[in-house]
DNA sequence: GCAAATTTGTTCGTATGTATT
DNA sequence: CAATACATACGAACAAATTTG
């Protein structure tokens, strides 16, 4: 046996689907039928349709059938844009300009938390283990469809300082970053992302309604001001089946043209 | 039954890798003891494995056993940096500066192949569908660990003007960027760097000894010139597992710490 | 609104193959 | 070569979700 039957089996449906027998939407045989097919069990088939589900070329609906995944064109998000502005999402110009068709971009107001920071925060904000920050959450979508969760975290200091208002769960006008040079004369000079891809959590596998073997990218942007002290911590996380991101280095690039992803 | 067995069991060995029962590096009780332990068939047990698996958390052995996977630390490559330099990685530092360690990077030849271009490149590089490149590709290790798989296309316009030393299987000295300037003209004005995740396929799957449902981040940088015309499309596939990326936005940030990550 | 039919999801038992020690 | 451990494969039964009559 050179090859597993069900890998044989995947092989070929998955040449099938690339070659349009089974176009985007459609729905395939059923599992039985397919065990007719191909004469192997039900089980069988079972495994050739998990190869292709980890690889999005198919979804399972229970009490449905079987279907070939449509590619939603994905959403774009530019990272290296100014770096005095905000870029945190809360009224930001974080979508992209990239897709041809108009988009419709929401957000939830922010659901404010005060808490002791995680470990992966403390060291990235600078503030000591067990520290308390203000946590503000969101929720994006883009036409209705769930796009990104973001929670962004201050040190609790800005707020003994008076800029309470991070405390609102509401949007802050103008964005943060200018509410914090106001309040309390902090001036942003940039920020750093790190992007990193990971499984998502329950939590995230529920809000994105992702299969469980997906996979999500984590992007944690961090805020400095003036003197190189953090600011502020963002992270976000954007399910990889629909998002990408863009990095430009150097001035006058032309710009990103739509269907270049 | 609020959540399947395999779930069940799943959640709770998850919980006993977090928590530090079964350290990194060792290896699980069989399938067989597991069944025994949580009144269930090996067939139940089995899902809960895969399950861990797709998590990342462990791996199987076949003839040897189940095993709590060790956290490499990932190697991390800042995207911004010169905009005029190479940074396609052909002797340029594409390697950061955070690891703590003295890690050994090290490559391969490049390999040099006259191709039609791909419809994704052709889009990138600004060349008609069907068009001839040149594409040099090259493996990059880290440790002798498998690090990146690295393609870049160039238009066969600039073979007939003069830069023939693309097509030589050998690292150009300078990088290709200086090369270009001195051959042809071209000066590089800046670049674009795409971000996608997605499944390896069959070939990536194998040099990076990876589980058939593990993550990619494909890395598409394209170069311009002074004319806002690319030069260059370069390919990367870097295992999501054991990378992570920087973008710095801003200047005098201060340098990012090794853990950050 | 309900019951039946259809389809995928979970679980078990069993047998055999393949890789490693 | 034998023992051990994971990988593949089949058959069967019932559960859960969805659509249809």
């Amino acid at each position: 046996m050179a090859q597993p039957i069900y890998q044989q089996i995947a092989e070929d449906l998955r040449s099938k689907i690339e070659s349009g027998t089974y176009e985007p939407g459609t729905q395939l045989p059923t599992e039985s039928d397919l065990g007719e097919q191909y004469q192997a069990s039900r089980n069988t088939i079972r495994d050739a349709i998990k190869r292709l589900i980890s690889l999005g070329l198919i979804e399972t609906r229970p009490g449905q059938g079987t279907f070939v995944t449509l590619r939603v064109d994905p959403f774009v998000t530019v990272l290296t844009g100014d770096p005095k502005s905000d870029n945190d999402g809360e009224g930001a110009s974080y979508l992209s300009k990239v897709s041809a068709k108009q988009r419709e971009p929401s957000e939830t107001i922010p659901k404010v938390e005060v808490l002791m920071a995680p470990e992966e925060i403390t060291r990235r904000l600078g503030v000591p283990p067990g520290a308390q920050v203000v946590a503000r959450h969101q929720q994006r979508f883009i036409d209705d469809v769930p796009w990104s969760l973001q929670t962004s975290f201050y040190p609790m200091e800005l707020i003994s300082q008076g800029a309470t208002g991070l405390l609102m769960a509401q949007d802050i006008p103008g964005g943060t970053a200018t509410y914090l040079a106001e309040k309390v004369g902090l001036k942003q000079i940039g920020y750093r992302d790190w992007i990193t891809a990971r499984s998502p959590d329950n939590m995230e596998q529920q809000f994105f309604r992702l299969p469980h073997d997906a996979v999500v990218f984590a992007v944690f942007r961090t805020a400095y001001d003036q003197d190189k002290t953090p600011i502020r911590v963002t992270v976000t996380i954007f399910p990889a089946d629909r998002n990408q991101f863009i990095v430009n280095v150097g001035t006058d690039l032309p710009d990103p043209q739509y269907g270049d992803g």
